[in-house]
DNA sequence: ACAGTATATGAACAGATGTTCATATAGAAC
DNA sequence: GTTCTATATGAACATCTGTTCATATACTGT
């Protein structure tokens, strides 16, 4: 056989990287085989090989579209003048796209080690705006006189560490609704950085 | 060749369960052979098997050893009838703990996937051991109305979080001393809990 | 209908994988 | 010194690894 009926670029492309992500983030990336990932795309191993280069550049870009679309989004959002509100706003909209997008945040915390170094680079430098921007928050909260952080640099990593830890518990349909959990972590951090 | 001289369980042991601990911590366990385990000991690879049933096997033991030494050393500290004395008490205790085996700490973090079920369930039930510690600390705190916490199981989790995001930039040698660091997440978690 | 291109196959590569085992030597006990 | 056991070797096993490539078929444009 060779080139199958119905085969297309545009689907096959993000029907591997869709495999690539589901297998990376419950696996491992390591532990996965390039056959494995064919296999779930219904493709042989080789036909992988006209989407990617290699298996590092595959994970590379699930990583870096994840953060891509991170920003993005983040960017999107209307900004606030007060920097109480602006926070909020931070929390939940940190809750609630990594909720929705479970294995990407996975593989963008997991897999770093796995990266060539110039692409754990740039992963990196995404990552450092991301936080960046709950940096400036907080930075503007306290010359406002209306937080009170011993070191926000520590505060926005502790904060950010925090809301991450919702993804390994939160399950939809549990206790909480999404509008609780993000009524409680507000609740703590806004007192946490709070005179 | 056979036995080696000087050739002794009580070295070669040891000996191959650091080597596991610092190659699995720093490329994954599913990224490292039991030949480059073998190498680093300075030993064939069909050796380690007079030391595990098999590779799971290794990876198990590390973890639930760890875990075994944690709850061994939190259950060692001086018990406290304060609620915000034993808070501050046991967030020192973890981030010294923590630190001081950030190898371990990976591993029990990262290679979670990795074990067989009957494994997992096992690791998880020693995690939980540790965080229902904590949880107590804050319920009872709550109770004698010295704390203000919504939910104490999530404030659990969310304390436990914050502190863990310690291990991945706190440097000895750097800006902030093991001291300074505890006072500001002392700080920023004692203003999260209380009214 | 035909030519050109996009997309797949499937075999092949050299080497790595976890694990087993017959064998040999080192150390311990008497 | 002899016997027994603990501890290693090194070869072998079948299988899997990422990647390449010649080839064949499906689609696209004329």
């Amino acid at each position: 056989m060779a080139r199958t009926q119905g085969s297309h670029s545009d689907i096959t492309g993000p029907r591997i990287r869709k495999a690539a992500l589901h297998l990376f983030a419950r696996y491992g990336y390591a532990a996965v085989s390039m056959r494995q990932i064919a296999k779930e795309v219904g493709v042989q191993a080789g036909a992988l090989y006209n989407y990617t280069p290699d298996k590092q550049s595959l994970l590379h870009r699930l990583m870096r579209e994840h953060m891509q679309d991170l920003l993005a989004a983040l960017d999107a959002l209307d900004s606030c003048d007060d920097a109480e509100d602006a926070l909020r706003q931070f929390i939940g909209f940190h809750i609630r796209f990594h909720l929705q997008r479970p294995d990407e945040v996975f593989i963008a915390y997991m897999e770093l080690r796995n990266l060539s170094p110039e692409n754990f680079a740039e992963i990196e430098d995404l990552r450092r705006q991301y936080e960046n921007v709950l940096e400036s928050i907080l930075d503007t909260g306290q010359q406002a006189g209306h937080f009170a952080i011993s070191d926000t640099k520590i505060a926005t990593l502790a904060v950010i560490a925090m809301l991450n830890g919702v993804m390994t518990w939160y399950r939809s349909g549990g206790r909480l609704s999404l509008d609780e959990v993000e009524e409680i972590y507000w609740k703590m951090v806004h007192k946490a950085v709070t005179v």
